[in-house]
DNA sequence: AATTAAATTATGTATATACATAATTTAATT
DNA sequence: AATTAAATTATGTATATACATAATTTAATT
């Protein structure tokens, strides 16, 4: 290390990385301790803490206390994925945003809805069809059951101003949410909808939603064909990067 | 608060996510400052950002020097995916694994497969297609483009032993990865290796690997009718989490 | 009024230090 | 030998402090 290079975290991020990058250290393999790596890079155990803790994140190493950190066995590609409120992924994209309902009725969910909650009673839900058009094309097509009895007052929205999906995500925040994706063959119903064929392979998006041990919304999210979900990788270095480390 | 609690980033952290959530800090808002913050509960600044830091990736908050700290105007759903080696994938669901190639050649790539890599100069690429099976069943088809220029030892490696996407995640690590994920009808000769309909609805992973500005390789891994990727999101209180705040 | 320079501000980072905690290893006990 | 208790260890966290940096606001200058 030249000296007067004033190393912070994201440079040891670097370093370590690299290293792991050019097999110095190869999965399974234990790294030095922090205090160690410190010492060897002149810099404080904080210092290397921070680092190590973002190479966590990026899902290259995992730690545990006494057991020191060891390079993942197994590597993992780690990506995310944003998901908005659907008129805001449109307008976005730069076009004009519009939707309407369907359908909207109150009625009791079909077994295959009441499995997603678990065993939790849901009682009576609000389902909601709804279309999401991009300039005037469908985009997205959803299928909603709310929980009425945790969101009582989802019968007073007007759904010609803001679309469920809208609504629930300003109103009703959630501490967990599962979420799956799939490809399946539009529906007869569904194809109208999305001005394609039958059978057409569309990418579904299925979120459930829950406030503490409280039920909140189920919905199916069906995407128009083509459509393309872009998840973003950690990329090695950020853009901005000074401290870039050649690999 | 009271006094005997020792309260730390995470109390903090759970704090300001629920006065988010109680609409106490409404989209767009902006927070106090951290050592306000700090003041208020009675902790140092440290503490508050690194709880701060936190919320930023969970995607709730932006934060910028001297702007200090808003509430995410637009909300996200962040959700992660953890693409792992396929084998390892289809034996982590107690399934036995088991994979052949279909085709292996030496080719130019098609327009398509180029404009990939954007405008950097390709030239041979080694083509592998290859079947990953879950218990002698498909589970994944790939269609793999390998770029002979930067990944010359491909052409040793013998795919009866490890499979491509094995051989290059253990060997060739990337700085940047490019990611699509779609829905597509499966043409004949994919229905035909995966067991199943012409046009049935499949999903699909492309991913697209650099080292530095060299490119790796692309690949597009169709997967079995019904397969459910499963995204990550992350709860609200950690299930281990001592300090709940009821929201 | 428009431009430029200086001051201000809130977050970002690095350091030294002390103690907490989980997990393992070693020693002591039955 | 098996169990239990004690010691050890590496990471995790909190604190106080000092300075860096990006970004904005204010003042000075043209």
């Amino acid at each position: 290390m030249s000296e007067d290079t004033r190393l912070g975290w994201k440079y040891v991020r670097d370093y370590i990385r690299s290293r792991i990058q050019d097999f110095t250290y190869r999965p399974g393999d234990r790294l030095p301790r922090d205090e160690d790596v410190a010492k060897e890079l002149g810099c404080t155990r904080s210092t290397v803490h921070r680092a190590m803790r973002s190479l966590v994140d990026l899902g290259l190493v995992e730690r545990r206390r006494k057991g020191g950190t060891m390079v993942k066995a197994d590597p993992v590609t780690r990506v995310t994925i944003d998901i908005s409120i659907t008129r805001l992924e449109i307008e976005e994209r730069g076009y004009r945003y519009s939707h309407h309902v369907v359908q909207c009725k109150t009625i009791n969910p079909s077994p295959s809805i009441s499995a997603r909650f678990g065993s939790s009673e849901i009682g009576k839900m609000l389902y909601v069809q709804g279309l999401h058009l991009a300039d005037g094309r469908p985009h997205v097509c959803e299928d909603r059951w709310i929980v009425l009895s945790t969101v009582p007052e989802i019968k007073e929205v007007d759904f010609a101003q803001i679309s469920a999906n809208e609504w629930l995500v300003r109103n009703r925040p959630f501490s967990r949410c599962d979420v799956q994706i799939h490809a399946a063959p539009a529906t007869v119903e569904e194809a109208e909808l999305m001005q394609t064929d039958e059978n057409e392979a569309l990418l579904v998006l299925e979120r459930t939603t829950w406030i503490g041990s409280a039920p909140i919304t189920h919905v199916r999210a069906v995407h128009a064909q083509g459509y393309r979900l872009q998840p973003q990788a950690a990329s090695f270095f950020d853009q901005t990067e000074k401290n870039y480390i050649s690999v």
